[in-house]
DNA sequence: CTCGGCCTTCAACATATGTTGAAGTCAAAC
DNA sequence: GTTTGACTTCAACATATGTTGAAGGCCGAG
């Protein structure tokens, strides 16, 4: 019976709820809406609607950044979500994040090892020295 | 022989040289020495000189970042290593950088797995609506 | 009908991580 | 002795990730 717009059923949720929700400031929420990490309706006076799944992608995003992961990859990762994900989606989407953070600590470790393994690696190859300004101490 | 400033030997290296042994732009080399992921001493002529392990911290560093670490982070990781490092204090500085690397992974991982075995840590808690715009769809 | 609160957009600021360009220094080469 | 090339500093710009504040809209309460 309300005035109301086209909202989707579910689609209840104002910016402040969202950033409460998350843990967040609401400007980080509309800086996330703005880059695709979550998707917004708009009432008729033009405010925002999220669902409960705006602040769960948040707070998932917010732990993958902390392992190296841009908002930009983290929204595309999340582009595999349909609009009602059911539960194999998020396990897509967490196997995705998972193995990104691991490869890159994979690849950390590898590098060390190498280093560690073969020292060589981590030397200057050919000897190239600066031009002689004075000092080869 | 030379007219040559207090420089240990060693420290051979131009901004130049070691940007071309880390593989980064010179620019970044003097970024990297501001910020104390690396150390120089200076010529007569106020020149940058380095030693072989410049390009290996930041061929790490460049490595780390993708794990997530700043600058910051790693200078501070790198603070344990003394001017002529053994193999050990290189061990100890890649078990820091793995360790915080596998914790990272490791929070994300298991914040995925209770979103996926209880849901409820993912929906709103209380049902905080948003207040009366007009639009519960 | 005004008031308070939450919303909107937009621009400015802030930090991290660099890059680019201008202006000047120095040493080696011609 | 002038030119050349790599170096220096410093300031401006660029991108990512946000925060803050100004100016204004919309709604429910008193």
């Amino acid at each position: 019976m309300s005035i109301a717009a086209r909202i989707p059923s579910g689609f209840t949720l104002s910016v402040k709820d969202v950033a409460a929700a998350a843990g967040v400031a609401p400007s980080a929420v509309r800086f996330y809406e703005q880059h695709g990490l979550i998707t917004a309706y708009r009432t008729t006076s033009d405010q925002r609607r999220f669902d409960d799944l705006a602040a769960c992608r948040i707070k998932v995003a917010k732990v993958a950044q902390r392992v190296g992961l841009t908002v930009r990859e983290i929204a595309d990762i999340f582009a595999a979500l349909p609009d009602d994900p059911r539960p194999q989606d998020w396990n897509r989407v967490a196997v995705a994040l998972v193995d990104e953070a691991e490869a890159r600590t994979a690849a950390l470790r590898t590098y060390l090892d190498e280093i560690r393994s073969d020292r060589r690696l981590c030397e200057i190859d050919d000897r190239v020295r600066a031009p002689e300004v004075p000092d080869r101490s």
